[in-house]
DNA sequence: ATAGGGTTTGAACTTAGGTTCAAGGTCAAG
DNA sequence: CTTGACCTTGAACCTAAGTTCAAACCCTAT
């Protein structure tokens, strides 16, 4: 499959492909005559999968090392979920942090709207 | 005082409060006969509000609004409030989607636990 | 053969909030 | 009078995840 075929099958652009390959994100494409980039039906799963652990909250960086893992030596379930338990960690800690943040904010609405009734 | 002394003052670094003038979040210093920057002790207060408003998830361009509001008419009461809410908007809707992904992610630890003791 | 669409490359641009650097000017102390 | 600490400027650099651009090449349909 050309690039502009698969980048449609995928649902991403084509200019985020190349930016994968650049960044060794995914392997470089195998190249026809014409130099045009080949690429397997199997790469729309990996965009795909890409695409699922970023919204999980996973960087490129840490997709990549993951990709990389998965040329080599797919990663093991046991790998899979100390990742996913990480994440979950640091997850939480947004979550802790932006709770923080709305009692802040609450808690200085709340002087306000006092100042503004009394003061 | 002296950019070193208000830096230290505020507990900011003196790159970061050139930074601000060149962003026109706080107004262009007055200067001494030597060329130094020469700042009133009131600035330590503002570069404090600077930092609180960050903390509560106020970007730069965001604080440099209210910052001009308050060189030509400080901002109300209401005008806070208004703003705060706002923002207690956006920050409610990042805690909901970090709770989205700790919920799949969670699940998707649990899937692969299955996994791992079944399959 | 020519217009259009798709592809190639490398490089520059984007947002946010700064930091770091180089080259030079200033000031107080010893 | 020189050393060291501070100040000045503009410009480049940083992370993240891409996008956009220019100039050129390829392919297909008309």
């Amino acid at each position: 499959m050309k690039i502009g075929e698969i980048a449609k099958a995928a649902g991403v652009t084509t200019s985020r492909i190349r930016f994968y390959e650049r960044r060794g994100i995914i392997a470089p494409a195998v190249r026809g005559e014409n130099g045009y980039r080949d690429y397997p039906e199997e790469l729309i799963a990996i965009l795909r999968f890409i695409e699922q652990a970023q919204s999980l909250g996973f960087s490129l960086k840490e997709i990549a090392g993951v990709e990389i893992a998965e040329g080599e030596h797919p990663i093991s379930c046991d790998e899979a979920i100390q990742l996913l338990s990480k994440k979950l960690t640091a997850v939480d800690a947004i979550i802790a942090e932006a709770k923080a943040r709305e009692r802040r904010i609450k808690a200085l609405i709340g002087e306000l709207q006092e100042r503004k009734a009394q003061g």
